[in-house]
DNA sequence: CCCAATACTTGACTCATTCAATAATAAGCC
DNA sequence: GGCTTATTATTGAATGAGTCAAGTATTGGG
């Protein structure tokens, strides 16, 4: 399985790409870094500031990085309902708060800690790697907008 | 909130969408009725059957009519990653179990019971109404299928 | 330093979903 | 039961995330 590993050290997402097979490329890197630098972007953000930093990369490459890191466990993709694709670089088994109001979206701590839910009892006898949490409702500054209309 | 039911006499339908002032249409029956018949449909799957219950309607009118009645609390709608969005008519809280290989959808239920992991302990100030959890793996099927491979 | 495998660029393309304007229908009222 | 109007359906075009494919550039092992 996947190491549960924050990487933030740059020498450390080079190792991570060669370990995996992959050829360690300006634009992954910087792709990288800015998913460290602002969590939950989406592709599109994400080209926006690799574009800042490189200046110029194709949203192929950036699409084709993510993939890749994907793929290989250095990066994990998140799909909320009615959002594209986020990306994010923290690994370890965590959960997600969505507003469903604008978009916003929290990391937190899985509530029961290791495996709560997380082991379904029927499991129909599908090898299960992963549980999924999701919570869905309205963040403070919505609920403070709501009020006020 | 919204009333924890599973609704398969027609009658009922009727009466749900009368009471969230909507209007009962033929198409609007059909859809449901085509959920109920195949859950965990995706928009064009559900347009197909119903074209062949009713000989003609527009997809606009099978998506209107998928998110009115997703928006009144008449149907449900779930989004796997990668996938397209699907359908149910299953009301009550339960939980999915998605195969990363066919894409293959089963419902469970909550395996803890009420409310299990489904209060976060850091709420960050979210009023939450519902904890939607997904849990991945490969299904026997597929199992089976890269054993022989 | 060279070469083959890997990655990037460009531009066209797919597919789910939505938008907008017009035509049809449901259901409350007389 | 027939009008009336708001609600819904049809049609066709548009959007936007993401992929495909062909050609060019770069990486890194030999």
């Amino acid at each position: 399985m996947v190491k549960s590993v924050n990487r933030q050290d740059p020498t450390d997402v080079r190792e991570a790409l060669r370990s995996a097979g992959l050829q360690v490329t300006a634009q992954r890197l910087a792709v990288y870094q800015a998913v460290v630098n602002a969590p939950h972007g989406m592709a599109d953000e994400v080209h926006q500031v690799v574009k800042n930093e490189l200046g110029v990369i194709s949203k192929q490459a950036v699409y084709d990085a993510l993939n890749a890191m994907v793929l290989h466990g250095i990066l994990r993709r998140i799909q909320p309902a009615g959002s594209a694709a986020r990306y994010e670089h923290r690994l370890e088994n965590h959960h997600h708060l969505a507003c469903r109001q604008c978009e916003s979206l929290i990391d937190i701590d899985c509530a029961i800690g290791e495996a709560p839910c997380l082991v379904a009892e029927q499991d129909h006898g599908f090898i299960i790697d992963e549980a999924e949490v999701t919570y869905w409702g309205i963040c403070p500054n919505c609920q403070k907008a709501s009020k006020t209309n």
